[in-house]
DNA sequence: TGTACATCAGTGAACGCGCGTTCACTGATGTAC
DNA sequence: TGTACATCAGTGAACGCGCGTTCACTGATGTAC
């Protein structure tokens, strides 16, 4: 049955959510149509309406789920990586970062996939650039870099390991090595951000 | 054909480099088991005598990986990240860190294969502690976990990047900020492993 | 504003392909004598 | 050492299931008058 043009919209929108939480908690391949369609609360025989096909949907669900990514939103650098680096984050799949999720096999989607998540990350660089610490924007620049591959490494790592002590560990030395950072170079710059 | 019973144990290691191989490059799901016994030089239908499943394969891949793996080997830190974070390693999966390979999908791996990875990732930072800087044994121990975080990390995004600018710019901003992590605590610190 | 009808988003059965897995068979190995 | 035979690793056809994808159909939407 035909719906309204506005619910054509929202249905667009559930399939995009529900395929990007899926795909970050089960992997690209593992996730079907069927799956998809009936989390956003549709029968698989409509996703074509929507998409031209699975990879174009992987594609699509890439670019929603870079921008609907809250993580550099914090107010410094020290919130973003003790949220990120956090067992909220790490028990949390589905609605954590997509590079922590999906990194290693997103390296094999298509270049259109990957150019979208392109996209989503040199914005993430650029606004851990303005948190980071460093007395010059190429300094600032690396530190940022740096800090989001800890991170994002950190997490997989964390998330991969059987054993809970280990993991608990991971998150616990990398945030520590991440403070040691902030704090070493905040104290030789210029405070370029004055607390209001 | 019955085979001599040095073939069979060479036939079996045959498999599980094929499937090592594989696996890195094409990630577990994407990887057949036509694909990796023609790899191997054998046809499907034996498989079933050397593995139980196709899970199986994956968990004695996964250690063979792990085992395999020579990244902690160098002499230094700074060799072992200018290795690792190196346009060849991320131009090369198959033979590269099954970590950064498999990293994101073997987190929804059986609890079996994520054991055979802990067990490699155990070894991996051991063997990093005894090279990271750091004036007390905690201290390398924070540096390797932060340091092996921050090179798979960093490896995945440069292979996760379509823009091949960017993807050398993340290889070689990670090697600039570990360069200094292991120079600065490299200054205050005594030397445990004088050169020979 | 009310009515008739064309549009088209969503439904669900069906298709075909590729996968993991099974199994009857083959023929070289390796043992018993 | 040589021969006869049981063993069993590997072969390749076949199976069944689940997946992405297609399509004839439905019925609410929204437009023309």
């Amino acid at each position: 049955m035909k719906v309204s043009r506005e619910q054509v919209v929202e249905n667009r929108r559930n399939i995009l959510d529900a395929a990007a939480r899926l795909f970050k908690e089960q992997g690209f391949d593992s996730v079907t149509l069927v799956a998809v369609m009936k989390e956003a609360g549709l029968t698989h025989g409509g996703f074509y309406g929507h998409f031209q096909s699975k990879d174009d949907l992987i594609v699509q669900a890439c670019a929603y789920a870079v921008a609907a990514d809250e993580i550099g939103e914090a107010g410094t650098l020290h919130e973003v990586f003790t949220n990120y680096l956090s067992a909220t984050h790490r028990d949390n799949r589905a609605v954590g970062c997509p590079f922590a999720a999906l990194g290693s096999e997103a390296v094999r989607q298509s270049i259109d996939a990957r150019n979208e998540l392109t996209e989503g990350l040199k914005c993430m660089i650029d606004r851990l650039s303005e948190l980071a610490p460093g007395d010059s924007d190429a300094k600032r620049r690396v530190a940022a870099i740096s800090s989001f591959s800890a991170m994002m490494g950190g997490l997989v790592l964390s998330r991969l390991v059987g054993d809970p002590v280990l993991s608990d560990e991971l998150l616990a030395a990398n945030r520590q090595s991440l403070a040691m950072l902030d704090g070493a170079r905040a104290t030789n710059q210029r405070r370029r951000r004055p607390t209001k």
